[in-house]
DNA sequence: TACTGATCGATACACTGTATCGTTAGCGGC
DNA sequence: GCCGCTAACGATACAGTGTATCGATCAGTA
């Protein structure tokens, strides 16, 4: 039986110092202050003031506590906008943030299927908000609109992080597009890829995100307006 | 320094039984074998006859074979055909194919910037195969098609795993949704979700890929030829 | 009051990545 | 031909992980 429909063990006599909300809430402030790779259940119990194996009386082991975290971010996502074309873009930028809050979200993305509650009620209030639209094209749809955002985003962060362990700041970094490169393509090896790199107007994080996002929603209003 | 660039440590007199390619070959053996979890430096060094510590001559961290393992996998990946929209989906699609030869490199996708040489040696095909395109158009288009594809096939490999773990094939799967969905449907707190996913068709894998990645390039097409 | 069954958490296990450091082996200079 | 040096090697160790086990503990019932 899956985490979403098992119910959490009766509380006990004593009213329970311990429930799952307070244990995600736990490992979530873990995750956002120093990564995921800080979510240790010893460091969660321990933050709750309880044995590492107090923890499985309330989930099955480490992987559903990430499944539980990645439902918890996506209870602050909740597309607004009149009309299919807002609410798909205001769907992909909260997410978009949602991810730039709590950078471990982009680790989790796509890493397995999300079935939670809060990730289902956004997946209705998507649905809901697609009514004008033929019911065989809803699913693909949204279904290519979170794709493009699961991939642009964890680019995203995954560059972030790259900027900031080498100290530099986004400038920088992109105007020299690291040491590295520079060496690289001072080889020759790449000589199409240089130019366009080195020639090219560079467009920051946001823009990058928007005008693909762009590009897919044209597609989409072709496709949905034939 | 990055691994990059940095040269393998000298041979030995005896001619080395070990080197990178070696190293990475072992570890893609077991990844392929038994899933990415299953990828140790221990099992890795094991695997080669020689105690883990040997392994630190070649590579950093496990980090770094992570990221060698990845750019290994992208030098099979090289997109063919005429024409931008040709070069781009066959870039679309023989990096799906990747991951599906390879499961663990969805784990891996936009997890950290990718700067190998098989991963330049890709942009710089794709770069030269998009000669006709405004220069400053070409970076971001093909940032687009690689979040879409990265975002896509997570989703998809995730889901597959999530079939296999309950023994259904994709055709029950897709059907019932999984009992869990089921039973939550049954509970009418997501009543439009439950009535697009019981009504509408159900594309199967490749078919959703494809369309998603229609949307795109027909957002694509849109802009660079305005 | 005595018993039973659930709940708890200490201990333990197998495993991880990697720092340390004494040992070893090959080579250049005498 | 031999010595001394240096670089490579790998055994050991450490701190940490997720989780199985199981004796101790406690509440509610007879």
């Amino acid at each position: 039986m899956l985490v979403w429909e098992r119910p959490e063990p009766p509380n006990r006599p004593v009213p329970a110092l311990l429930n799952r909300e307070r244990i995600v809430r736990a490992a979530i402030h873990l995750a956002d202050a120093d990564g995921l790779e800080a979510v240790s259940l010893r460091k969660v119990a321990t933050a709750l003031g309880v044995g590492p194996m107090r923890l499985y009386s309330y989930i099955a082991g480490k992987e559903e506590l990430l499944d539980l975290m990645v439902d918890a971010a996506y209870a602050e996502i909740r597309p607004v906008g009149h009309g299919w074309r807002e609410v798909l873009r205001s769907l992909a930028e909260t997410t978009r943030q949602a991810a730039h809050e709590h950078e471990w979200l982009a680790d989790l993305l796509g890493g397995r299927p999300q079935l939670g509650p809060h990730v289902l009620a956004r997946g209705e209030a998507v649905v809901a908000a697609l009514d004008g639209i033929d019911v065989d094209d809803i699913l693909p749809v949204a279904t290519a609109v979170d794709a493009y955002v699961i991939g642009a985003v964890r680019r995203e962060i995954a560059e972030r992080r790259a900027e900031r362990a080498t100290g530099m700041d986004e400038k920088r970094w992109q105007a020299s597009l690291g040491p590295y490169l520079e060496r690289t393509f001072a080889t020759g090896r790449f000589p199409v890829l240089a130019t366009v790199v080195r020639d090219a107007a560079h467009l920051d994080a946001d823009h990058t995100f928007r005008i693909g996002l762009d590009f897919l929603l044209d597609g989409i209003e072709a496709h949905i307006s034939r």
